[in-house]
DNA sequence: TGCTAATGACTGACTGGTTAGTTATTATCC
DNA sequence: GGATAATAACTAACCAGTCAGTCATTAGCA
């Protein structure tokens, strides 16, 4: 497509520009159709190769598969890494910033399906699943349980269960996930997700009973 | 069907068992391997019959599927259903109540593994998981959403937002649900699912912030 | 009760189509 | 010309779905 920019050759360039357009080519496919059920000669032709080629870059599809999971998603970590060390303010705010930039991160984009295909296929390919829940879920949960930790710490929240408390805040968010790349099509998306999940953390955050004090 | 057991022949018995056989075998390996991984000689072989005998009783692959979601959830909706028309006490008891009902009916029983598989699947079967969400999820959350209309009406809960509350208050009983059956392998499962989900609730209930109550 | 014919639930080898993975060949660049 | 990126035709295996045949059970009959 592009033949004058850089140095390198185009060639080269090709060569360096196929692993990535491979990888997304694939996660399309994967999050949309499943891994057994995605052929990769599909793949290959989503991104413009041949299948050929496909194994010039990985060796199996279970490598194209590691190599999709482990590449997606720990820039947005370290984005939310970054929050938790830096923001200033009320922990509440700090728990809805790190939402709403975890939503528009990884909920509106495709890295979203990353998780409804692990979910999928843990019992098939245990060894990337358990990479993923170390390296994804596990870091990302404790961000949010930092963040509950530091309220508690600041007497701004009550002496809450901080693991369950995690899920509370953070289901919602999967849930969200999930069902963009499930029931999207069936029953439409969710209109407005930043707004739903602002509500929500309303919710957690005060509670639903409308009495009592302390 | 059960009516007619008693004086017929044990060879008409047979007959009336294999399809609960075969759709407990096949709700097995869906749920453990995904749709398209599953072998449908192995389903056979989980029930104990061959390959052919699964063909006079289910027309193909997708069929089977279909039976297997169909004949799954109903009942628990509809013990579900009883819970919210016959209790008598607080709204939060009866939150409570059915949250830990539908754990011990659902999340604790092989169902739970339908929605995993559904939230797979639902790209490549459109008419099946539209089914599922129509007569499972829309359903079961319409449960919740009702006895928050009802403690809102009797001033026992603040007016919040009906909608985005019943995913505050679901949404972790359907991670613990869906975790169960990917992530336990690689992290254990939740040792104390019931207590989890008690805390959870005291947490949407009273909500995290400490000081403050309007 | 004991013998035989009829039944139908069940089998497993087979097929046709599909796809992961390979390789001999071609196209492109220096 | 020499190196390598890319291809496309190929192989081997796999599996959904079929069907001709088996055999345990049952009904009929004496």
């Amino acid at each position: 497509m592009s033949a004058t920019t850089d140095h390198t050759t185009p060639r080269q360039r090709r060569k360096d520009a196929r692993p990535s357009e491979l990888l997304a080519a694939a996660l399309d496919l994967f999050v949309e159709k499943g891994f057994a059920a995605t052929r990769l000669e599909d793949v290959a032709a989503l991104a413009g190769v041949s299948k050929g080629t496909l194994y010039l870059y990985f060796d199996s599809k279970a490598a194209l598969l590691k190599a999709v999971v482990e590449g997606g998603i720990v820039p947005a970590l370290e984005k939310g890494e970054d929050i938790v060390a830096n923001f200033s303010g009320t922990t509440s705010e700090l728990l809805r910033h790190m939402m709403l930039t975890w939503w528009s991160l990884v909920g509106e984009s495709k890295l979203s399906g990353i998780c409804k295909l692990m979910l999928a296929e843990a019992s098939n390919f245990p060894e990337i699943s358990a990479y993923y829940h170390d390296a994804v879920i596990a870091r990302g949960q404790g961000l949010v349980r930092r963040a509950l930790e530091l309220g508690i710490a600041k007497g701004e929240f009550r002496n809450i269960n901080v693991e369950v408390a995690t899920d509370s805040v953070f289901a919602p968010i999967l849930r969200l996930m999930l069902w963009r790349h499930s029931f999207a099509d069936c029953c439409g998306v969710e209109a407005d997700p930043q707004g739903h999940l602002n509500t929500h953390l309303d919710i957690v955050l005060h509670g639903v009973l409308s009495g009592e004090k302390k």
